[in-house]
DNA sequence: TGTATAAATGTTATGTTATAACATATCAAT
DNA sequence: ATTGATATGTTATAACATAACATTTATACA
Protein backbone atom coordinates (compact mmCIF):
# COMPACT_ATOMS: atom_id res chain seq x y z
CA UNK A 1 0.00 0.00 0.00
CA UNK A 2 1.08 3.36 -0.28
CA UNK A 3 4.19 5.08 0.64
CA UNK A 4 1.87 7.73 1.95
CA UNK A 5 1.69 5.89 5.27
CA UNK A 6 5.44 5.49 5.40
CA UNK A 7 7.90 8.34 5.93
CA UNK A 8 8.76 9.86 2.59
CA UNK A 9 9.99 13.02 0.95
CA UNK A 10 6.71 14.81 1.12
CA UNK A 11 7.92 18.05 -0.41
CA UNK A 12 8.79 16.33 -3.66
CA UNK A 13 5.67 14.19 -3.35
CA UNK A 14 3.59 17.37 -3.25
CA UNK A 15 5.57 19.09 -5.93
CA UNK A 16 5.27 16.24 -8.34
CA UNK A 17 1.52 15.96 -7.85
CA UNK A 18 1.15 19.65 -8.44
CA UNK A 19 3.25 19.56 -11.57
CA UNK A 20 1.35 16.60 -12.91
CA UNK A 21 -1.96 18.35 -12.40
CA UNK A 22 -0.69 21.54 -14.00
CA UNK A 23 0.44 19.62 -17.03
CA UNK A 24 -2.82 17.68 -17.23
CA UNK A 25 -4.78 20.92 -17.12
CA UNK A 26 -2.68 22.44 -19.85
CA UNK A 27 -3.12 19.38 -22.03
CA UNK A 28 -6.84 19.13 -21.50
CA UNK A 29 -7.59 22.82 -21.68
CA UNK A 30 -8.70 23.02 -18.07
CA UNK A 31 -8.23 26.17 -16.06
CA UNK A 32 -6.37 25.67 -12.81
CA UNK A 33 -7.45 29.00 -11.36
CA UNK A 34 -6.01 30.37 -8.10
CA UNK A 35 -8.76 28.95 -5.88
CA UNK A 36 -8.52 25.57 -7.55
CA UNK A 37 -4.78 25.43 -7.36
CA UNK A 38 -4.74 26.55 -3.76
CA UNK A 39 -7.42 24.01 -2.92
CA UNK A 40 -5.26 21.29 -4.38
CA UNK A 41 -2.25 22.55 -2.43
CA UNK A 42 -4.32 22.47 0.74
CA UNK A 43 -5.32 18.87 0.11
CA UNK A 44 -1.72 18.02 -0.67
CA UNK A 45 -0.41 19.40 2.62
CA UNK A 46 -0.79 16.04 4.29
CA UNK A 47 -2.27 12.80 3.06
CA UNK A 48 -5.32 13.52 5.13
CA UNK A 49 -8.89 13.89 4.03
CA UNK A 50 -10.29 17.34 4.69
CA UNK A 51 -13.90 18.39 4.95
CA UNK A 52 -15.17 21.10 2.63
CA UNK A 53 -15.45 23.50 5.53
CA UNK A 54 -11.87 22.81 6.63
CA UNK A 55 -10.75 23.66 3.13
CA UNK A 56 -12.97 26.71 3.13
CA UNK A 57 -11.40 27.95 6.34
CA UNK A 58 -7.96 27.73 4.82
CA UNK A 59 -9.05 29.39 1.61
CA UNK A 60 -10.58 32.10 3.71
CA UNK A 61 -7.32 32.58 5.63
CA UNK A 62 -5.71 33.19 2.26
CA UNK A 63 -8.41 35.60 1.17
CA UNK A 64 -9.36 33.34 -1.72
CA UNK A 65 -12.86 32.24 -0.82
CA UNK A 66 -15.21 32.71 2.07
CA UNK A 67 -18.48 31.03 1.24
CA UNK A 68 -19.38 27.35 0.99
CA UNK A 69 -20.16 27.23 -2.73
CA UNK A 70 -16.67 28.50 -3.50
CA UNK A 71 -15.00 25.63 -1.71
CA UNK A 72 -17.44 23.10 -3.11
CA UNK A 73 -16.88 24.35 -6.64
CA UNK A 74 -13.14 24.03 -6.36
CA UNK A 75 -13.40 20.61 -4.76
CA UNK A 76 -15.88 19.41 -7.35
CA UNK A 77 -13.62 20.59 -10.12
CA UNK A 78 -10.74 18.60 -8.67
CA UNK A 79 -12.87 15.52 -8.15
CA UNK A 80 -14.50 15.67 -11.59
CA UNK A 81 -11.15 15.71 -13.28
CA UNK A 82 -9.58 13.06 -11.11
CA UNK A 83 -7.21 15.37 -9.23
CA UNK A 84 -8.83 14.59 -5.91
CA UNK A 85 -11.18 11.97 -4.53
CA UNK A 86 -14.18 12.24 -2.34
CA UNK A 87 -14.09 9.96 0.69
CA UNK A 88 -17.70 8.94 1.12
CA UNK A 89 -17.28 7.50 4.58
CA UNK A 90 -15.82 10.76 5.86
CA UNK A 91 -17.69 13.28 3.75
CA UNK A 92 -14.25 14.59 2.98
CA UNK A 93 -11.77 15.08 0.19
CA UNK A 94 -8.25 13.86 -0.44
CA UNK A 95 -5.72 14.75 -3.12
CA UNK A 96 -5.21 12.06 -5.71
CA UNK A 97 -1.96 10.15 -5.44
CA UNK A 98 -1.54 9.67 -9.19
CA UNK A 99 -3.53 12.30 -10.96
CA UNK A 100 -2.26 11.37 -14.38
CA UNK A 101 -4.14 8.14 -14.88
CA UNK A 102 -7.84 7.59 -15.31
CA UNK A 103 -8.67 5.43 -12.37
CA UNK A 104 -11.11 4.15 -9.83
CA UNK A 105 -9.22 3.99 -6.58
CA UNK A 106 -9.68 1.90 -3.49
CA UNK A 107 -9.14 4.17 -0.48
CA UNK A 108 -7.43 3.07 2.70
CA UNK A 109 -8.27 5.15 5.74
CA UNK A 110 -6.10 4.68 8.80
CA UNK A 111 -8.12 5.42 11.92
CA UNK A 112 -4.93 5.98 13.86
CA UNK A 113 -2.86 8.43 11.78
CA UNK A 114 -5.87 9.51 9.71
CA UNK A 115 -3.93 9.36 6.51
CA UNK A 116 -5.69 8.11 3.40
CA UNK A 117 -3.89 6.03 0.81
CA UNK A 118 -5.14 4.81 -2.49
CA UNK A 119 -4.56 1.84 -4.73
CA UNK A 120 -5.77 1.40 -8.24
CA UNK A 121 -7.03 -2.13 -8.61
CA UNK A 122 -10.64 -1.32 -7.89
CA UNK A 123 -12.16 -1.15 -11.34
CA UNK A 124 -11.53 -4.65 -12.68
CA UNK A 125 -12.55 -5.97 -9.37
CA UNK A 126 -15.88 -4.24 -9.45
CA UNK A 127 -16.48 -5.47 -12.94
CA UNK A 128 -15.85 -8.99 -11.77
CA UNK A 129 -18.19 -8.63 -8.82
CA UNK A 130 -20.92 -7.12 -10.90
CA UNK A 131 -20.73 -9.61 -13.71
CA UNK A 132 -22.66 -12.38 -12.01
CA UNK A 133 -25.73 -10.27 -11.68
CA UNK A 134 -25.45 -8.45 -14.95
CA UNK A 135 -25.03 -5.17 -13.13
CA UNK A 136 -23.35 -2.50 -15.19
CA UNK A 137 -21.17 -0.24 -13.06
CA UNK A 138 -20.83 3.46 -13.66
CA UNK A 139 -18.94 4.39 -10.55
CA UNK A 140 -17.50 2.28 -7.81
CA UNK A 141 -16.66 3.19 -4.24
CA UNK A 142 -14.24 1.06 -2.28
CA UNK A 143 -13.16 2.38 1.06
CA UNK A 144 -11.52 0.50 3.89
CA UNK A 145 -11.10 1.83 7.39
CA UNK A 146 -8.55 0.21 9.63
CA UNK A 147 -4.95 0.62 10.60
CA UNK A 148 -1.87 0.92 8.46
CA UNK A 149 1.25 -1.14 9.02
CA UNK A 150 3.16 1.81 10.42
CA UNK A 151 0.56 2.56 13.04
CA UNK A 152 0.30 -1.06 14.10
CA UNK A 153 4.05 -1.27 14.49
CA UNK A 154 4.81 2.09 15.98
CA UNK A 155 3.25 4.32 18.62
CA UNK A 156 1.86 7.15 16.53
CA UNK A 157 2.36 8.52 13.09
CA UNK A 158 -0.05 11.43 12.71
CA UNK B 1 -27.11 -10.41 -8.37
CA UNK B 2 -30.07 -10.11 -6.46
CA UNK B 3 -33.56 -11.11 -7.00
CA UNK B 4 -34.35 -7.71 -5.55
CA UNK B 5 -33.99 -6.16 -9.00
CA UNK B 6 -36.11 -8.85 -10.58
CA UNK B 7 -39.83 -9.25 -10.02
CA UNK B 8 -40.39 -11.41 -6.98
CA UNK B 9 -42.87 -12.21 -4.26
CA UNK B 10 -42.11 -9.19 -2.18
CA UNK B 11 -44.68 -9.89 0.48
CA UNK B 12 -42.98 -13.13 1.46
CA UNK B 13 -39.60 -11.47 0.97
CA UNK B 14 -40.57 -8.85 3.55
CA UNK B 15 -42.20 -11.34 5.86
CA UNK B 16 -39.21 -13.62 5.94
CA UNK B 17 -36.80 -10.77 6.65
CA UNK B 18 -39.02 -9.60 9.48
CA UNK B 19 -39.28 -13.07 10.95
CA UNK B 20 -35.55 -13.59 10.70
CA UNK B 21 -34.88 -10.34 12.54
CA UNK B 22 -37.43 -11.13 15.21
CA UNK B 23 -35.81 -14.48 15.82
CA UNK B 24 -32.33 -12.97 15.85
CA UNK B 25 -33.42 -10.41 18.42
CA UNK B 26 -34.95 -13.07 20.61
CA UNK B 27 -31.80 -15.18 20.43
CA UNK B 28 -29.45 -12.33 21.13
CA UNK B 29 -31.53 -10.63 23.79
CA UNK B 30 -32.14 -7.54 21.69
CA UNK B 31 -35.30 -5.53 22.05
CA UNK B 32 -37.14 -4.99 18.80
CA UNK B 33 -39.29 -2.18 20.18
CA UNK B 34 -42.20 -0.70 18.22
CA UNK B 35 -40.17 2.13 16.66
CA UNK B 36 -37.39 -0.23 15.72
CA UNK B 37 -39.71 -2.80 14.23
CA UNK B 38 -41.69 -0.20 12.35
CA UNK B 39 -38.46 1.35 11.05
CA UNK B 40 -37.42 -2.01 9.71
CA UNK B 41 -40.82 -2.47 8.10
CA UNK B 42 -40.48 0.93 6.48
CA UNK B 43 -37.11 0.00 5.03
CA UNK B 44 -38.52 -3.30 3.86
CA UNK B 45 -41.37 -1.70 1.93
CA UNK B 46 -39.30 -1.54 -1.21
CA UNK B 47 -35.69 -2.38 -1.86
CA UNK B 48 -34.93 1.32 -1.85
CA UNK B 49 -32.57 3.25 0.35
CA UNK B 50 -34.35 5.82 2.48
CA UNK B 51 -32.89 8.87 4.13
CA UNK B 52 -33.28 9.26 7.88
CA UNK B 53 -35.74 12.07 7.38
CA UNK B 54 -37.84 10.01 4.99
CA UNK B 55 -38.03 7.33 7.64
CA UNK B 56 -38.79 9.95 10.27
CA UNK B 57 -41.68 11.28 8.21
CA UNK B 58 -43.21 7.84 8.01
CA UNK B 59 -42.67 7.16 11.70
CA UNK B 60 -44.31 10.47 12.37
CA UNK B 61 -47.31 9.55 10.22
CA UNK B 62 -47.69 6.51 12.46
CA UNK B 63 -47.32 8.55 15.63
CA UNK B 64 -44.23 6.63 16.62
CA UNK B 65 -41.52 9.29 16.46
CA UNK B 66 -41.32 12.90 15.47
CA UNK B 67 -37.79 14.12 16.11
CA UNK B 68 -34.55 13.33 14.29
CA UNK B 69 -32.79 11.53 17.14
CA UNK B 70 -35.63 9.04 17.32
CA UNK B 71 -35.22 7.99 13.72
CA UNK B 72 -31.45 7.94 13.95
CA UNK B 73 -31.56 5.79 17.06
CA UNK B 74 -33.78 3.22 15.43
CA UNK B 75 -31.69 3.23 12.26
CA UNK B 76 -28.46 2.94 14.20
CA UNK B 77 -29.84 0.03 16.16
CA UNK B 78 -30.70 -1.78 12.93
CA UNK B 79 -27.34 -1.01 11.38
CA UNK B 80 -25.32 -1.96 14.45
CA UNK B 81 -26.92 -5.36 14.58
CA UNK B 82 -26.73 -5.99 10.86
CA UNK B 83 -30.46 -5.71 10.16
CA UNK B 84 -29.94 -2.76 7.86
CA UNK B 85 -27.06 -1.15 6.02
CA UNK B 86 -26.06 2.44 5.63
CA UNK B 87 -25.47 3.46 2.03
CA UNK B 88 -22.60 5.92 2.28
CA UNK B 89 -22.95 7.28 -1.20
CA UNK B 90 -26.58 8.18 -0.59
CA UNK B 91 -26.52 9.03 3.10
CA UNK B 92 -29.36 6.59 3.29
CA UNK B 93 -30.39 3.27 4.75
CA UNK B 94 -31.53 -0.02 3.30
CA UNK B 95 -32.90 -3.15 4.93
CA UNK B 96 -30.48 -6.04 4.93
CA UNK B 97 -31.27 -8.80 2.49
CA UNK B 98 -30.01 -11.61 4.71
CA UNK B 99 -30.05 -10.40 8.28
CA UNK B 100 -29.11 -13.75 9.72
CA UNK B 101 -25.47 -13.86 8.72
CA UNK B 102 -22.60 -11.73 9.89
CA UNK B 103 -21.49 -10.04 6.73
CA UNK B 104 -19.87 -7.17 4.93
CA UNK B 105 -21.99 -6.53 1.91
CA UNK B 106 -21.22 -5.00 -1.44
CA UNK B 107 -24.11 -2.74 -2.38
CA UNK B 108 -25.44 -2.31 -5.89
CA UNK B 109 -27.35 0.87 -6.49
CA UNK B 110 -29.36 1.10 -9.68
CA UNK B 111 -29.58 4.74 -10.78
CA UNK B 112 -32.63 3.92 -12.86
CA UNK B 113 -35.00 2.01 -10.56
CA UNK B 114 -33.19 3.18 -7.42
CA UNK B 115 -33.29 -0.23 -5.87
CA UNK B 116 -30.32 -1.37 -3.84
CA UNK B 117 -29.15 -4.97 -3.88
CA UNK B 118 -26.44 -6.57 -1.85
CA UNK B 119 -23.99 -9.39 -2.28
CA UNK B 120 -21.82 -10.89 0.38
CA UNK B 121 -18.41 -11.50 -1.09
CA UNK B 122 -16.93 -8.21 0.04
CA UNK B 123 -14.97 -9.21 3.10
CA UNK B 124 -12.48 -11.72 1.73
CA UNK B 125 -11.97 -9.44 -1.18
CA UNK B 126 -11.04 -6.53 1.01
CA UNK B 127 -8.66 -8.71 2.93
CA UNK B 128 -6.97 -9.67 -0.29
CA UNK B 129 -6.70 -6.09 -1.44
CA UNK B 130 -5.34 -4.91 1.85
CA UNK B 131 -2.79 -7.65 2.24
CA UNK B 132 -0.17 -6.22 -0.10
CA UNK B 133 0.18 -3.09 1.93
CA UNK B 134 -0.17 -4.65 5.34
CA UNK B 135 -3.33 -2.70 5.94
CA UNK B 136 -5.57 -4.22 8.56
CA UNK B 137 -9.24 -3.65 7.77
CA UNK B 138 -11.87 -2.97 10.38
CA UNK B 139 -14.72 -2.02 8.13
CA UNK B 140 -15.07 -2.09 4.41
CA UNK B 141 -17.42 -0.14 2.17
CA UNK B 142 -18.11 -1.35 -1.34
CA UNK B 143 -20.80 0.44 -3.26
CA UNK B 144 -21.42 0.41 -6.98
CA UNK B 145 -23.74 2.74 -8.79
CA UNK B 146 -24.91 1.80 -12.23
CA UNK B 147 -27.80 0.02 -13.85
CA UNK B 148 -29.29 -3.36 -13.17
CA UNK B 149 -29.98 -5.90 -15.89
CA UNK B 150 -33.73 -5.35 -15.69
CA UNK B 151 -33.43 -1.61 -16.25
CA UNK B 152 -31.05 -2.03 -19.15
CA UNK B 153 -33.41 -4.49 -20.80
CA UNK B 154 -36.72 -2.90 -20.04
CA UNK B 155 -38.11 0.62 -20.04
CA UNK B 156 -38.56 1.25 -16.33
CA UNK B 157 -38.80 -0.80 -13.21
CA UNK B 158 -39.22 1.67 -10.35
C1' DT C 1 -42.47 -6.38 46.26
C1' DG C 2 -39.53 -2.81 46.40
C1' DT C 3 -35.46 -0.91 44.75
C1' DA C 4 -31.34 -0.42 42.00
C1' DT C 5 -29.52 -0.42 37.38
C1' DA C 6 -29.55 -0.25 32.71
C1' DA C 7 -31.83 0.62 28.40
C1' DA C 8 -34.81 3.17 25.71
C1' DT C 9 -37.35 7.25 24.67
C1' DG C 10 -38.54 12.24 24.74
C1' DT C 11 -36.95 16.96 23.90
C1' DT C 12 -34.28 21.14 22.93
C1' DA C 13 -30.94 22.98 20.63
C1' DT C 14 -27.32 23.08 17.53
C1' DG C 15 -23.65 21.32 14.52
C1' DT C 16 -22.24 19.79 9.96
C1' DT C 17 -22.48 19.06 5.09
C1' DA C 18 -24.27 20.60 0.64
C1' DT C 19 -26.87 23.01 -2.98
C1' DA C 20 -30.40 26.14 -5.42
C1' DA C 21 -30.75 30.32 -7.53
C1' DC C 22 -29.32 34.36 -9.34
C1' DA C 23 -25.95 38.34 -10.16
C1' DT C 24 -21.49 39.71 -11.81
C1' DA C 25 -17.03 39.26 -13.71
C1' DT C 26 -13.55 37.19 -16.59
C1' DC C 27 -11.87 34.56 -20.44
C1' DA C 28 -11.44 33.03 -25.32
C1' DA C 29 -12.75 33.12 -29.87
C1' DT C 30 -14.45 35.43 -33.81
C1' DA D 1 -15.59 44.97 -29.93
C1' DT D 2 -19.06 41.40 -29.52
C1' DT D 3 -20.45 37.36 -28.02
C1' DG D 4 -20.85 33.09 -25.62
C1' DA D 5 -18.94 30.20 -22.29
C1' DT D 6 -16.79 29.63 -17.95
C1' DA D 7 -15.84 31.03 -13.41
C1' DT D 8 -16.78 33.67 -9.28
C1' DG D 9 -19.55 36.28 -5.82
C1' DT D 10 -23.59 36.21 -2.77
C1' DT D 11 -27.84 35.10 -0.34
C1' DA D 12 -30.47 31.92 1.45
C1' DT D 13 -31.78 27.44 2.65
C1' DA D 14 -31.89 22.38 2.29
C1' DA D 15 -30.38 18.00 3.99
C1' DC D 16 -28.04 15.17 7.21
C1' DA D 17 -26.60 14.27 12.02
C1' DT D 18 -25.55 14.56 17.03
C1' DA D 19 -24.71 16.61 21.90
C1' DA D 20 -26.76 16.98 26.09
C1' DC D 21 -29.98 16.27 29.39
C1' DA D 22 -34.71 14.82 31.30
C1' DT D 23 -37.97 11.17 31.77
C1' DT D 24 -39.80 6.74 31.29
C1' DT D 25 -39.73 1.78 30.93
C1' DA D 26 -37.71 -2.71 31.35
C1' DT D 27 -34.86 -6.08 34.03
C1' DA D 28 -32.62 -8.09 37.66
C1' DC D 29 -32.20 -9.43 42.13
C1' DA D 30 -32.39 -8.43 47.27
ZN1 LIG E 1 3.58 12.76 0.61
ZN1 LIG F 1 -6.39 8.83 -7.41
ZN1 LIG G 1 -38.52 -8.02 -2.06
ZN1 LIG H 1 -26.93 -7.36 4.52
Amino acid sequence: MQNVFAPHDHASCTQSALTTVERACAERGLRLTPVRKRTLEILLEGHHALGAYDVLQKLSDDGLADKPPMAYRALNFLVEHGFAHRVERLNAYVACAHPDADHTPALWICSDCHKVAETAQAAELGQRLGQDGGFSINTLTIEAEGSCQQCRGESSND
